[in-house]
DNA sequence: ACCTGAACACCGTTCAAGT
DNA sequence: ACCTGAACACCGTTCAAGT
């Protein structure tokens, strides 16, 4: 009994990377949270690549589906706050997945969904991809959570460095589009400031 | 003699990454090249995230600088190529710097100024944040070159694949925006696409 | 002040062996 | 067929010791 499976192992490395962490993945970290040597799980993944594929593409499993309303801004807003709620009990999965989304199937999915979203609203083009890539982004960085926020006292602290003499005033200006210290709270702020923004250049000027 | 400095161990560094890629970089890695202990780097650096970040931080050095022309599409275009280039021979460097952009000092300088630039242009807000984002992202994903090669065939390889049955058509089409095969051919004609659409955006329809 | 050496707690993976 | 154990080549870091 307690035969091993694909599946008990990759249930393992996702409940590893949500207790400590995306950098606590290892083989020996799964095989000692199931009470099994390292080697056993190289019956069920070929490598420790492989497995952090595996896990990073269960996690980002909830984020692949985008609800098409015939709205693309409701539907880029529903997304982008389904994809930051599954993703912030993940440490580190976000900043993971920012790097391998194009080799990640859900995420391919998203974009995917959230391109023919705007396609069915009259979007098309560089228009729609900078839009999404911006709102992908964004809930990605948003859900990296206390990273974000520690990244934000650095910003801070840099602009009084001498290394970066140069202050950053637009940067700063527009930083709730990128990120904000009170992350929670600031996250719908930031993403209804990205919202209108795409919802504005539908409209004629 | 031969009294090491924190230059020399970062110049090492640097070398590591060039030679043999990002992952590569390690405090042994640094240390044996320059046939020393690996104990002797924590003189000149306190950790090695510390080396990480620091050498990171030099080799993102070039891309820091955006001349400001006062026409933002000929800006972009030339920051785009230098920032290529200049990360083109540091496999990885890339995708470290997508994940870190906003903790490393001459990535934060060169969005700073290419914001600036759209600014001096007339573009503000989610405007120019969409269009910095989205050129910012393309140079750093076109950047790593082989990575993206592979992921690209990676992207193909899936669509013919159960488990993302559902074809991603709309993704296809625009893929150019994000990445091609042939990286150092396309990454002219992808970037004109980009600089086309936000031209674009900016003449009245 | 600057560097070394041994040690400890990690990591992925190969290979031969058990049952 | 499925798992173990020992081994090898890595990793970061602490601590005590050399000169």
């Amino acid at each position: 009994m307690n035969a091993l499976t694909t599946d008990i192992v990759l249930a393992a490395g996702v409940a590893v990377v949500r207790e400590h962490g995306w950098n606590a993945l290892s083989m020996r970290a799964v095989a000692a949270r199931l009470d099994v040597t390292p080697m056993a799980l190289y019956r069920h993944v070929s490598s420790a690549e492989a497995l952090s594929e595996a896990v990073l593409t269960a996690i980002a499993g909830p984020i692949a589906e985008v609800t098409r309303s015939g709205d693309a801004i409701a539907d880029l807003e529903a997304w982008a706050r389904r994809a930051y709620a599954a993703l912030v009990p993940y440490p580190g999965a976000a900043t993971a997945l920012l790097v391998r989304w194009f080799e990640t199937a859900p995420a391919l999915r998203a974009v995917e969904g959230l391109l023919q979203s705007m396609y069915d609203d009259g979007v098309d083009g560089f228009e729609a991809v900078a839009a999404v890539n911006v709102v992908f982004m964004f809930a990605l960085m948003r859900a990296q959570g206390e990273q974000s926020v520690r990244s934000a006292g650095v910003v801070r602290r840099r602009l009084r460095t001498a290394a970066v003499a140069e202050s950053l005033p637009r940067l700063t200006g527009l930083m709730e589009h990128y990120t904000t210290a009170r992350f929670d709270l600031h996250f719908e702020y930031g993403l209804q400031a990205l919202l209108n923004g795409i919802a504005a250049r539908s409209v004629p000027a």
